[in-house]
DNA sequence: ATGAAAGCGCTAACAC
DNA sequence: GTGTTAGCGCTTTCAT
């Protein structure tokens, strides 16, 4: 029960103080054969460094906190494993917090880890049109998923080119007559339907029809809405149909089935975010690449080159210039699938299919 | 850029550094208008305490840690959403860390949480049949989803009871010829499937067939072996499946469709673990209610229990006792849906629909 | 490679 | 209520 200090371990394997800490911090100072009766001592006393004053006294933290508005949504989730791996490769840990949905919570995540002096911290936004990011603190921080003019790093989606692609693929595979369904009230869903708005335009002789319905973005919404345009006569029936989310649209695969028809041979459908939790059964669906884990991973790589910029400030003894705004965008590209009648490429990739998610 | 310090804060609010700690830490020792003075001059200044010092110096920790050996994985985020609500309940804040498959990760943040004093660890270790639990430390310990007769805390699901109750429920259901299926390589599993065989002898008019496959749990695998069984002849064809898992189950609901029969009017279909990433369109599923969540819970009031114990232990100068073992086991109740023939009820709970993992 | 010592920012105990 | 002070466990620096 009494905590073990480094004090006891170097005690224990018969050296001084010091020479323990240089056997945590720089193992090259000491002499091998020390180092061995070092280590043991300490796992013979279960010793585990007191990180508060490690951290104290000045020692480096090699730890990024995350701090997400909710844990039960895919592309929160993308992000997590993204910023994960990438941390990881480049020697960093990685702590995530849960805001749950509440701003309080989320304010207190983030002064925790500023106070905690983590690395870096980066931060997915609860989504809100006035969102504004707060000033420069003293530790590296960086904005998913969201954009701003103000100082600081922002890693975001495009989500224009999301709508883009998909709709630049409808219009290749033949379509006549398409409906985009999906609520817009979210920023980010919004610049989807503008992308597909735009090529919408280009195309006068496509038929485009926006159902702007009460929808809650969920699966059985999309299934309502399915159902509701495949009981529709022939001659009215869209025969492409793009939901904003990949949710929605294996809700509307369920429902165009359920009134009787198959996708893709009746109605083409195709989703717009790369969600892995989406999954259909049978027919696996046109989406866009996940930007969630590519999110992740760049704004780690924001973070480094934060730190970095910051070293080199320290050595040359320059001011930080604390008033630059980087922007990174994540590019998208096109899965096309069977739902809009491709064949389904052999060694198609197993991370988008459910069943990792069991 | 420079940081703040509680020195600062005192000098910049006209103040004693003592009272600053005590606006911080016993509001109640000072006047409201002194209050107001220093929360104003840490507004100013940007002041955000430094952990490090704080633990360091004494301070209470309130911040859990979790330690789940993935991130992609329904159990573990239902785990994470119950921990979280549970300790927020309570007062207390959570942090996440994600082993990402690698036991070298898992221990590292194990140390890491240990070393940060935090008030207490959550540990689900990666699935393995020859884990045994670290010895003992300074800060309470749980572990999830698993049980040892070594001392400690452990939390784990009745998967007996899931597997029963389940098979009960088809029984009652009158069927006649179960298939059972699903890779059982994991205990946990192997638990499940334990409990169906249990009521399997207790019906011995009911034909029930074990199908042990080297299926890799996905949903698509369970697609395949839907559709097999469908196609038999109707003389050789179950009545009712049972999957010893929810992906693998909506897998074989697409699959008998695929074939062209319909569920639950032939085939009924029942899952057995409650995932609500899990959804099959049009038709809900039959399961276990997620143990994941109430797991999560369980862990947290067991973390808050050792804390209780050990207080009371500091008060009276008794010992704690460290060779306790205490085991939890998370009740397990059917969810009966329309998979499996059941009406579904009015206001079903919309935390089951896919929707909300959107 | 060792031993001694300063000090990181804060909390709690103390005297006022 | 306020101001002062010891010391938490560690890293780093300096002399040896």
């Amino acid at each position: 029960m009494a905590k073990v200090t480094i004090q006891d371990v170097a005690r224990e394997a018969g050296v001084a103080l010091g020479t323990v800490s240089n056997v945590l911090n720089h193992p090259e100072r000491v002499r091998p054969a020390t180092i061995e009766a070092v280590r043991e001592a300490m796992d013979r006393l279960g010793y585990a460094p007191n990180q508060s004053a490690r951290l104290l006294a000045g020692g480096k933290n090699v730890t990024f906190g995350l701090v997400l508005p909710r844990l039960d949504h895919g592309f929160s989730l993308q992000i997590a494993n993204g910023a994960q791996t990438e941390a990881h490769r480049n020697g960093y840990d990685l702590l995530i917090a849960n805001a749950a949905n509440s701003e309080a919570l989320e304010d207190r995540y983030l002064a925790y880890f500023k106070g905690s002096q983590v690395a870096g911290v980066m931060m997915q936004p609860m989504a809100d049109r006035f969102w504004r990011p707060a000033a420069p603190g003293p530790v590296p921080m960086v904005y998913l998923d969201v954009h701003s003019d103000a100082p600081g790093y922002f890693v975001g989606a495009d989500n224009e080119a999301q709508g883009r692609l998909v709709t630049e693929h409808a219009i290749e595979r033949g379509a006549r007559h398409v409906a985009v369904f999906g609520q817009t009230e979210y920023v980010q869903l919004a610049y989807r339907a503008s992308g597909i708005g735009r090529v919408a335009q280009d195309n006068p002789d496509v038929t485009f029809e926006f159902i702007d319905e009460g929808a809650r973005n969920l699966a059985r919404d999309g299934y309502e809405i399915g159902r509701r345009l495949a009981e529709r006569p022939a001659s009215e029936r869209p025969d492409f149909v793009i939901a904003v989310t990949d949710v929605l649209a294996i809700g509307a695969i369920a429902g165009i089935r359920a009134a009787g028809l198959s996708v893709p041979e009746d109605i083409r459908v195709a989703g717009g975010d790369g969600n892995p939790l989406a999954w259909t059964g049978g027919v696996s669906l046109t989406t866009i690449a996940p930007p969630g884990y590519e999110i992740g991973r760049r704004g780690v790589q924001f973070l480094i080159e934060q730190i970095e910029v910051a070293k080199l400030a320290e050595l040359t003894g320059e001011p930080v210039d604390r008033t630059v705004n980087r922007q990174a965008v994540v590019r998208s590209f096109l899965l096309a699938r069977t739902s809009t009648g491709m064949k389904p490429l052999p060694g198609s990739n197993p991370d988008f299919d459910l069943g990792t998610y069991l």
